[in-house]
RNA sequence: GGGGGUGUAGCUCAGGUGGUAGAGCACCGCCCUUUUAAGGCGAUGGUCGCAGGUUCGAAUCCUGCCACCCUCACCA
């Protein structure tokens, strides 16, 4: 491999000056090309390092007495030069070492690369350790070897006491500009690392327990398992249009007909829909299904899950709810969305006339559609007057079968089904049912939504045939649970929104 | 869609009642070998969101538009 030595970059094309930092930029490819007039590679292929900042902070003292050279590797966070000696902040993965720089230590040729250096560079460094006049932990460095230069200067951040300034819109650019935000701030770096450990932990879970994780088509010609508009797209050589999945379900449950007792996918789904804090036109969904179960089984299951998961430190930032004091340890109340209507709003569902009801529930919304149905009803009552009072977790049962289209009907109640929603922290964390497995139960419920989708609900979807045929073939009574990824993130992390949770959300395009 | 707010340097913001644009930070240069929001001195940087209008004169007053933020509604 021969040294590139061509000093190009002072002219390599240079982007608009969209942010105003063009002269920035400019200054730090003639540093590059002065780099590499030194003979100096600003981008050399590896470097081998003997420790972590964070192996150095915990054994600090000993390394120290020891006087045993370390070498490190990271990004420049900071620089303080004076003279002939600096000193300057190196950050790896999430810790910091401060690192000081002498001239007459590190020799004339080390120190001319230094001078060429900016915050935002990576660097690999070697030296022994020791404390400054006020204690800080510092590595004196003997050795600086330029592992990539940066040309796109971070944004300045200072920090004193628990203040910090940065020199950018942090609000709006973390969600824009993940790179930055990662390399700035650590929450985002924490905020990764806890959601890349909840999914890997309901793997382990779901499969200890004898369940196969499986893969259903994102692209799909008819889609259904949920009420939302679906993304349309198309495809060339079928000269078709194709939709992005708005739910799994339906794959799935085909699955457990053709035999496969246990299955689970974790995967995108799509709605086009508004976008809040709570939405996200992409977001990640769990669905599971056990054959021979019924919703029970769910309600024991995500009791034991959700308990575990909020004990595990390296998941659960157990303060930012403990602060709203809700208790996630089981067992968690199981009760019926009747009773609960009955208590909170003290209207009784039960066996009403859809009109009576409607009266009466009107005096407690303010808005109330003349053309909503019963289970809407409820629904919506539901939601404005019981939903925000659920704080501790709490499993709410037996739904009005017009909202629940997939779902079976309770034995003692035909106009109510087997489904239950976990809520937690005001806010669903879990839908899961009994599935319906009566394939002429299930078509008449389908042509009702299609009345609905002839009516001008463009949320309703189209009859799946494919999926009544495989009822028609036989789906054993199945147990079937949801758990949006996101929204469990947020509550076990306690952020305040999906963007947050999602490393790169959906943003209205720039300008 | 309703209501409220904000647009001035790369960032954060100041510019009573109209007189021709300022600070801190960042960036650049010089000084500085235990600093840490390092410090000191200096320099660069602006179509004051856009378009009209009033005026001798508009960042400032008027009209319209645009963008963004917050909030309510909608989103099983």
């Amino acid at each position: 491999m021969k040294a590139r030595t061509a000093p190009e970059a002072a002219t390599a094309e240079t982007p608009s000056d969209v942010d105003g930092l063009d002269h920035v930029r400019r200054d730090r490819l003639k540093k590059l090309s002065r780099i590499r007039e030194l003979g100096i590679d600003p981008y050399p292929y590896s470097y081998h390092k003997t420790h972590t900042v964070g192996d150095v902070l915990e054994r600090f003292d000993q390394l120290k007495d020891a006087q045993k050279k370390v070498r490190l590797a990271g990004r420049l966070m900071s620089l303080r030069l004076m003279g002939k000696a600096a000193f300057a902040h190196l950050q790896d993965e999430d810790k910091r070492l401060q690192i000081y720089v002498r001239r007459d230590v590190i020799g004339e040729p080390g120190w001319s690369l230094f001078l060429l250096l900016d915050i935002g560079d990576i660097v690999g460094v070697a030296g022994l350790l020791f404390k400054t006049r006020t204690e800080e932990r510092t590595l004196e460095v003997a050795e600086l070897q330029l592992l990539t230069k940066n040309l796109r200067p971070l944004p300045a951040v200072k920090e004193k006491d628990d203040k910090t300034w940065y020199g950018w819109d942090a609000q709006e650019e973390r969600y824009r500009n993940r790179t930055i935000d990662l390399i700035l701030n650590s929450n985002s770096r924490k905020m990764l690392l806890r959601r890349s450990r909840l999914v890997s932990f309901i793997r382990n879970f779901l499969d200890e327990r004898g369940y196969v994780e499986v893969e259903t088509p994102i692209l799909q010609p008819i889609y259904g398992g949920a009420n939302a508009r679906p993304f349309t797209t198309y495809h060339h050589t079928y000269d078709r249009e194709l939709y992005l999945r708005i739910a799994d379900e339906l794959y799935l449950k085909r699955l457990i007909a053709g035999g496969i007792p246990r299955v689970y996918e974790i995967g995108k789904d799509f709605r086009n829909e508004g976008i809040d804090r709570f939405h996200s036109p992409e977001f990640t969904m769990l669905e599971c299904y056990h054959a021979y179960e019924n919703y029970d089984y769910y309600m024991d299951l995500l009791e034991e899950l959700l308990s575990l998961l909020a004990k595990d430190p390296s998941i659960s930032a157990t303060k930012r709810w403990e602060e709203r004091q809700i208790d996630m340890s089981p067992p968690y109340e199981r009760i019926t969305m009747a009773q609960l209507i009955r208590e909170h709003s003290r209207i009784d569902i039960t066996n009403r006339d859809r009109n009576e009801l409607a009266l009466e529930i009107k005096k407690k919304l303010k808005r109330v559609e003349p053309h909503w149905g019963i289970g809407k009803l409820i629904d919506e009552l539901f939601t404005k007057e019981v939903e925000p009072k659920l704080i501790q977790p709490t499993f709410v049962k037996d739904y009005p079968v017009e909202t629940s289209p997939l779902a079976k009907r309770h034995p003692d109640n035909p106009a109510l089904v087997e489904r239950f929603e976990l809520f937690v922290g005001g806010g669903e964390i879990a839908n899961a049912f009994s599935e319906l497995n009566d394939p002429i139960d299930q078509l008449r419920r389908f042509e009702d939504l299609l009345k609905l989708r002839e009516q001008g609900d463009e949320e309703a979807p189209p009859i799946d045939r494919d999926f009544i045929e495989a009822l028609e073939i036989g789906m054993p009574p199945t147990a079937g649970l949801g758990i949006g990824i996101d929204r469990l993130a947020m509550l076990l992390t306690g952020g305040s929104s999906i963007r947050e949770v999602t490393m790169f959300p959906v943003l209205k395009p720039k300008e």
